[in-house]
Order: structure tokens, then sequence, then C-alpha cells
DNA sequence: CAATCTTTGTGCACGCGTTCACAAAGACAT
DNA sequence: ATGTCTTTGTGAACGCGTGCACAAAGATTG
């Protein structure tokens, strides 16, 4: 029987083997104290937590640059996800195949959606039609959502809704990057202006992960 | 002169607005007692402590699918980015232009970084490419890197990387909806195998965001 | 100039996740 | 069966970010 101790795998996870342990305990993995964890059910455990063994019928709303390049992605059906349907308002790309996929226009969302049991939609549409598809989505049943659009969604309680600005991202990247540059130039606070033009602050939503509160 | 009070500002970001004062204290932006913040001074600063009041150049590596989606994709500029080179490994590729920026060969990689003081790459190739491409952006003097390829990338001291990995993104997703549907039946735990098959665990780096400890 | 009123800046306490450290459990050898 | 040795599971301490609450600052008004 391979298995596995919490210290070998804290150190190819890059943790403390001490909060794996902790970690795993919640979930009620019991190891074997001298061996270690039995590989088969502690992966078998861990998927089902995770929700892993079942397999989720995806969609994705509006296949352009960005949501071709989803459709065509094969890393989901490898973690169980299913691409159930593609879906965009442009009636000229209804029935042209996107990686094997027929896409489907706006209006068949609801059918497609309770049809194929979908509670997990993606938005690759751009910013301005992003609330409203969200809210058809929801309003069909789907309760969690994966935005790409750099807009703020606005959901009923019970619906999760996670983020992707790559913008963002990039502003992470620059800020570190400025850090590392600024530290010995930190004395040319020079041409700071005392009072910079006129302009309005950002309303914004809440966010799980990231303060947010810059204009774009 | 337009000023915003931290309670303003805190309920437009859904904050608490003691933590909004506090952190504006860390970069030193003085308000002004029974006033607010001057606007203006306030988004200066910001912008300064953010790193937006620079243009980064950025390269984007592996134009494929997702790459040419980003190349494409106009949020960056917005925010102060600047797409400095398209870069793939085909040479079929070479010279054509995406998103009006024509696609150079990976033999020019170092010459491109240098040439224009590229200090952020973002990595959009195959996952087997990944690693290697990273080596050379960083050996070419890049210390900021957005990954989307699904790997851990290890980089020297000095060097940050930040992964976007969408099925993790749905993962989480997934995981949530199935706590949202196994309340009620929290009962079925019919077909728990006692000792599963064989199979090997996973090394992982050290990340961020996420535990990340399941196999592919 | 004094009184009042608004809003900042921050000390302090609370809560939560992480880490340490160790007793107990169990495998394995003798 | 007994002893040894490894590794788990977890109580307790630590550190840190968040939120409360309030004194001080400064604008504004009479
Ligand atoms: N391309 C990127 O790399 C990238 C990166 C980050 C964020 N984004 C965001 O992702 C979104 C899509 O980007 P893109 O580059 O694919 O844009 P795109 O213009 O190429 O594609 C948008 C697609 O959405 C469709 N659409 C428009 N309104 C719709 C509606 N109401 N219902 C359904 N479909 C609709 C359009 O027909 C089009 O096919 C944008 O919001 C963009 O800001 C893109
Ligand atoms: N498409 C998606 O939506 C998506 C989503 C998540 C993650 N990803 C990941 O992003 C990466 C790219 O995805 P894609 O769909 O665009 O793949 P793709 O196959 O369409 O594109 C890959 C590109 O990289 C180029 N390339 C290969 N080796 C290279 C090298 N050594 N140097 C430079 N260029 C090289 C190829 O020529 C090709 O143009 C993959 O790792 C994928 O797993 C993609």
């Amino acid at each position: 029987m391979p298995t596995v101790s919490s210290e070998e795998l804290a150190a190819a996870a890059g943790v403390n083997s001490a909060k794996l342990r902790k970690d795993f305990s919640y979930l009620g993995s019991y190891g074997t104290r001298g061996v270690g964890y039995d590989v088969e059910y502690l992966v078998y455990q861990i998927s089902r937590e995770l929700g892993l063994t079942q397999d989720w019928p995806v969609v994705i709303v509006g296949i352009g640059n960005l949501g071709a390049a989803l459709a065509n992605y094969g890393g989901f059906a490898s973690r169980g996800f299913r691409v159930a349907a593609l879906i965009d308002a442009d009636p000229a790309m209804a029935g042209r195949p996107v990686a094997g996929i027929p896409v489907q226009h706006t209006d068949e969302l609801e059918s497609i959606i309770r049809d194929n049991g979908v509670s997990i939609g993606v938005i690759a549409t751009p910013a301005g039609a992003a609330q409203q598809v969200c809210d058809r989505l929801v309003a069909a049943g789907v309760t969690s959502i994966l935005n790409f659009a750099p807009t703020v969604l606005s959901v009923p309680d019970g619906v999760d809704v996670r983020k992707v600005d790559l913008s963002i991202e990039l502003q992470i990247l620059a800020f570190h990057e400025q850090r590392k540059a600024g530290e010995e130039a930190a004395a040319d606070t020079a041409a700071v202006p005392a009072a910079p033009r006129k302009q309005s602050a950002t309303d914004q939503g809440p966010d799980g992960d990231v303060p947010a509160v810059m204009p774009a």
C-alpha cells in the first residue's frame, strides 16, 4: 500500500506539515501513525471533498477572442468540467462550431441552462453586456459565475461570483516591480504635484480578493 | 476643492472605513480632519504608489488561442501596460501581425527584452514549454511573470510569479456549488471505497493563493 | 477668539489562521 | 509479548489583519 507522510507532502507543496495534518484532520482523513496516509484513500477523499468526483456542465457566454480560447482549452475536461454549450448574441455565429461545439444564440440561454442542469456559467462578453447576461444566467438557475469582463457583477445572495481580472494581475506585478526598483531611488520625490486635476472617485462593489479603490 | 470622506469611500468599496483610513495612513496620504481627503491628491498618491503613473512594457510569449486573445485585449493599455512584443516559437507565425503587432520568433527573445527594457513577461505557451521560456525570460532580465500555463514555475529569488489557473477558478466555484447542494443530501455517504486504486502523489511548488495538493 | 462640529489617525482588543511541540497510536523488529 | 521507532492528531502559543472607539485636529460659524 503506497503511502505518504505529511512531511513529504508538505515539502512538496511548500507548506508547513502541521498545517497540512490539521487541514486533513478537518475533512476526517485519517492517516496511520508511524506510517502516513494511504495515497489512494487520500486522493479519493480530497477529490470528493473538492467536488472533483462529479462532472460539472458549464456554459460559456460570449464567444469572442477569449471565449473561443476558453472553448478550445482542454484543461477543463481533465478537471471534471464539461462545456455543455457556447452562447453568443451575434446571429452570424449561430451554428458555427467552435472547438467542435456549435455556438447557440442568446435566445436559447434559458432553455440550455435548464435542459442541461447547468449551475456554473462563464461570462466572456464585453463589459457592457456582462451584468445583463449575468442576470439572465442567474434567473435561469445558474448559481456560480466566473466573470472575465472588467465589471463588478451584482448578484443575489446564494450566488457565487469569481472575477478574473488580468489587468489587476499585471498591476500587482507592476506594483512589486516598482518596489524592487524604487528602493535605491527613494529620494526621487521631486515633482509631486500639490493639487492635481479634478476627477471623480470610483464607486465599486465589494470584492473578495482585491481592495480595488482605483478608477480605470 | 472636491473631497471625499473615508466613510463615503468605504461604503462605495464595501469595506470598513477604519481599515481604509489605516491603509491610507500607511502610504502617508494625509487627509484633513473634519473635511476628508482631497480627491485629486488621493488619486495621484494611490496611482503613484501602485505604479500606475509609469508605462510598463510587457511581452507575451506563446501566441496561440490565449496569447492572441490577450494581444487583442484593449484593457491592458488603459491600465498603463503596453504590449512591447509578441513572441512565438512557430516559424510560420513570424512576421504575421496579431492585433497590429508582428509576431517575432523565439530566437529574438533576449534582444527584445533587453532593447525594450521589459521587466514583465506573460507566458501563454503549452505547459511543457513554460519553464524553459520562463528561464530564458528571467535570464534576459524579466523579474515579473504572469503565467497561464498549468505548471508551477520555479524562479530565483527576486522574481515574482503570478499564476492564473482557470481550472482552479472553476474548481473553487464547483466546491462551493457542491456545498450548497450537499447540505440536505449529506447522508448520501454510500459508495465510499475503503481502498482505492494506486496512484502517485503530486509534487508541487509553493503557491501564494491556493494550497493546491491535487493531481491533474 | 471661542465654541461647535465633523472627520481623521490610531491605540487597543478581538478573532482567526499558522506554527510549535508533544503525547498517543500503531507498525515493526526482536 | 515487549520494546523501539516513526508519524499522526491536537492543545497551546504566537502573529497578524480587522474593527471598535475615541482623542486630537482643524474647519466653520457666531
Ligand atoms: N481578450 C482577453 O485577453 C481578455 C482579457 C481580460 C478580459 N477580457 C474581457 O473578456 C471579455 C471578452 O473579451 P474578448 O476579447 O473575447 O472580446 P470580443 O469582442 O472578442 O468577444 C465578445 C463576444 O461577446 C459577444 N457578445 C456581446 N454581447 C453579448 C451578449 N449580450 N450575450 C452574449 N454574447 C455577447 C460578442 O458577439 C462577441 O462574440 C471582455 O469583457 C474583455 O474585457 C478579455
Ligand atoms: N486557451 C485557454 O483558455 C487557456 C485557459 C487556461 C490556460 N491555458 C493555458 O495557456 C497556454 C496556452 O493555451 P492556448 O490555448 O493558447 O494554446 P495554443 O496551443 O493555442 O498556443 C500555444 C502557442 O505557444 C507556442 N509555443 C509553443 N512552444 C513555445 C515556446 N517554447 N516558445 C514560444 N512559443 C511557444 C505555439 O507555437 C502556440 O502558438 C497553455 O498552457 C494552456 O494550458 C489556456
